[in-house]
DNA sequence: TAGTAGATTGACCCATTGGTCAATAAATAG
DNA sequence: CTATTTATTGACCAATGGGTCAATCTACTA
């Protein structure tokens, strides 16, 4: 440890307060002094750990979503079936811990910013396929087709993208409960009622039920 | 005309410029004197029609939406049954003059000042509440019992604004038509298939190159 | 033709922004 | 204890932002 490890510890910090910030007033309102304010350090003292603006937002855009993955890890580290592991992915991206408005907010920012910044453009692109990747997998190890798993992993991803934006802009004040109702209603219909799949959706929403208020 | 008229064009020209410019730089590039220089004009010029940047973005963007709505109207006037209705909206949300990356990139540059700006949400709120009311009633309309359209058009309006905020982030290169087909898809699992259905589908989209074809 | 209302603009103002830099304080290593 | 690295910061800077204003310029009206 030593100066190492202050550095690296200070640069969290710095990010994570970057985050709320910009979870908090927008891309717009994300300067580099509210930053600061808001961890109680100078404008320098931010510019001393982080080049540039983009590049601090960059790293707490990153590092929100790494909450965000490895709550997904655990969770599909303890499924066992395809469709456990279906639900790990749903159960994890509509964690009380991350789907919440104003990390929503944070979120819709960056994406609308991902036509003029490459670094958002890049870290959009890696979480999209992820998420389309880890479902796709899941789905197809169910049983079904190459192409139904394709379009069912297309599809779904779309609903969550969808039920993230409006968590963001707050629309029927959509909680956890009613967008995985939202959810599991297309899937109900894409993919028949099965005692397999509900059993492995109650275990998945108990398990991330455990995790989340273990976490906090 | 005279006078009044000549002003009434020029707010709709500077709005106009406003919209292109937003949607080509994002809400943090669009600056006066950018909206200005995009109409040959002077930044003092565009602040002589509109008292605020926020009152001109915002007409920008009522503006905006004006030609989509215009545009659903002119085919929901044509449209006699119930499914010919819903697929009139589709089709209008999809039409090729709107959905495009940089309108998209306006759009989604909107959302993400939704919480900040108080004209933003309003107008948000009145086009999600247009979008879902008038799939309700044409859902509502085919037969299907009133909790069943109500989720039903949750479920599309939502998968319509996932498929908008792809567009804008350009995944997978997403166009009028595949777009169509993910909707398509899922209101096929919903609604099952039906010859009703699906010559009201064909009637609507021929309609819709129509016009738009006519419109260029 | 004179007058007047509206259109257009350059000059200007102030606040804020991202970013630099040199000076200082603190901590670690030898 | 000394030296060197690292942390922190206030002062500063150039650029740009939105917005004001008085001065023209234009076009319609009486």
């Amino acid at each position: 440890m030593g100066r190492r490890s202050i550095a690296h510890i200070r640069r969290e910090e710095f990010a994570h307060a970057a985050f709320e910030v910009l979870a908090l007033h927008g891309m717009q309102g994300t300067t580099l002094q509210r930053v600061a304010d808001h961890t109680g350090a100078s404008k320098a003292s931010v510019l001393h750990y982080f080049s540039n603006k983009q590049n601090l937002i960059e790293t707490a855009l990153r590092q929100s979503n790494a909450t965000l993955r490895k709550e997904a890890v655990a969770m599909m580290n303890i499924a066992t079936t395809p469709w456990e592991r279906f639900y790990a992915i749903i159960e994890a991206n509509f964690s009380p811990t991350t789907f919440q408005p104003e990390i929503a907010h944070g979120w819709i920012a960056m994406c609308a910013e991902v036509p003029h910044v490459a670094q958002f453009q890049r870290i959009q692109t890696v979480i999209y396929s992820r998420l389309h990747c880890n479902l796709f997998t899941a789905l197809l190890a169910t049983g079904i087709d190459r192409t139904a798993a394709d379009s069912g992993a297309e599809t779904i991803s779309l609903l969550i993208d969808g039920l993230w934006l409006r968590c963001g802009l707050q629309i029927g004040g959509l909680n956890r409960q009613e967008a995985t109702a939202q959810i599991e209603r297309v899937v109900e219909t894409l993919f028949g009622k099965s005692a397999e799949r509900q059993s492995a959706k109650t275990k998945m929403t108990a398990l991330a039920a455990a995790l989340t208020s273990r976490a906090q």
